[in-house]
RNA sequence: GGGCAGGUACCGAAGCGGUCAAACGGGGCAGACUGUAAAUCUGCUGGGCUACGCCCUACGGAGGUUCGAAUCCUUCCCUGCCCA
């Protein structure tokens, strides 16, 4: 029925950074096989912004390997945490959200989520059902079992604690609630990025706590933003949306610093352990140039976000428009209201909105980033006559037909 | 409850009566270069005006002093530290 201990702690190993403690997990998989039984694998994920990116795919293909062993997958949506606000490796306070815009979120997310996860051996949990039912003396109960320097241990907790940061107390409940979580749902092991290590570990106290099993932990590395320093995340705009288009993800793929080719080859488009290490080796000894991996590496992250092929369509439209420095495929097309036949070249890109405002549209002009027709314009206050369509370009990377309505 | 230190543009952080649309760093955008939307270099980075100048809005909120305030005063809100 399940793979020997041994073939399972293979993939489970792979790519993982931690496994706390490793003898507990193996023994847990050993029972599970005598028992003949699957763990429950828990990965909890934050509903409180609706897209995921390649970073989140990282522990969503670590799940996925604990599915094809035959194990359950709990996605826990934390639509009630989310009202909390994670702090993990924030050095502010995050706004909170209704339950009704997590409950939407966790919907989009269970549906991006399943790019990568299988449908079987899934189960999705809301952990309103348990949190939303503690009364104010549960939650003392509970927080009676944590103390205050448990919790400043955590780094980002004692960063701002120790600089003057403010921290609000009900932060400082998150990793408990998200520790009940691990008890109401009998987690075996919990699966999060190395960021979450000590919210992962509080669910074994907690879970002891509560005369239950504790959960082993499993981190996986946090997957760096397509700039190659920061940690992929939205608000740094540093990332690749899982629903982002072929040509979005191909072009931020192109971008990554070379260092990062392998890892995102490794963590965002799901190669194995074995290509990784050809494309690697191909790349220590020169022969396999960085631009033919990072091509690959593309390819094979669009494929698997999108149906196969598109990442070779996207590698085509790619070299059309930065190599060839040609038209892409698809430029949208707008219609101005104009009193004449010409409009002015500045009123032209704001109302496009191509730019944010006439200064913007003046700066634009000035440094030579905009064309028509693919002449340069030099002139701010040129007028365009609109009477025919008009390609407009603005910087590289904004196409755009105009022309009067 | 008392004392102290703070709240500046997207972020961090200078400025402490005029020369401040506000130094500097990061980020972002653009140009050059490039295998790339990387690296590097250069420029730009509140808004309006057919403009190398003028006008408007802006330094937590509201008032006030002054010819003139981000800079001084009053008050309110917010944050941190120390004491109780």
């Amino acid at each position: 029925m399940f793979p020997s201990a041994n073939e399972q702690m293979d993939l489970i190993r792979s790519g993982a950074v931690e496994i706390i403690p490793e003898e507990e997990l193996v023994s847990k998989i050993e029972n599970s096989i005598n028992n003949n039984k699957p763990l429950n694998i828990k990965l909890g994920c934050d509903p409180s912004r609706p897209d995921l990116h390649v970073g989140h795919a990282v522990v969503l293909q670590k799940l996925r390997h604990f599915q094809d062993l035959g194990h359950t997958a709990i996605l826990i949506i934390g639509d009630f945490t989310a009202m909390i606000g994670d702090p993990s490796g924030k050095s502010k306070t995050r706004p909170q959200l209704t339950m009704e815009e997590t409950r939407i979120n966790g919907q989009s997310y269970l549906e991006q989520a399943t790019c990568v996860l299988s449908e079987q051996r899934l189960n999705v949990r809301y952990n309103s059902e348990w949190l939303g039912k503690m009364s104010f003396s549960d939650v003392i109960t509970l927080s009676a079992k944590y103390t205050v320097a448990q919790l400043l241990e955590r780094d980002d907790f004692d960063k701002r604690f120790k600089s003057g940061k403010p921290i609000s107390l009900h932060e400082l409940l998150y990793p408990l609630a998200q520790a009940m979580d691990s008890a109401a749902i009998d987690s075996d092991v919990e699966l999060g990025g190395t960021d979450q290590k000590f919210n992962l570990l509080v669910g074994r106290d907690i879970q002891r706590a509560y005369g239950k099993e504790p959960q082993c932990i499993l981190t996986m590395p946090i997957l760096e933003g397509t700039d190659g320093v920061e940690k992929m995340s939205k608000s740094l705009d540093n990332y690749i949306g899982l629903t982002d288009s072929p040509r979005q993800m191909f072009g931020r793929v192109m971008s990554i610093p070379d260092k990062l080719i392998t890892r995102y080859y490794q963590y965002a488009s799901m190669a194995t352990g074995k290509e990784v290490a050809e494309m690697q080796a191909g790349l220590d000894d020169g022969s396999f140039h960085p631009r033919d991996a990072k091509v690959k590496a593309a390819i094979s992250l669009v494929d698997l976000y999108h149906s196969g092929g598109s990442g070779q369509a996207a590698y085509e439209e790619f070299k059309r428009i930065f190599v060839k420095k040609d038209l892409p495929d698809e430029i949208s097309h707008t219609e101005l209201e104009a009193d004449g036949p010409e409009l002015a070249i500045s009123n032209i890109l704001v109302q496009a909105g191509l730019v944010g405002s006439k200064k913007e549209a003046r700066r634009m002009v000035d440094q030579g980033a905009v064309s028509v027709d693919g002449a340069k314009v030099t002139d701010y206050f040129a007028a365009v006559d609109l009477t025919e369509k008009r390609l407009v370009k603005v910087g590289k990377r904004k196409f755009l037909y105009v022309s009067r309505k």
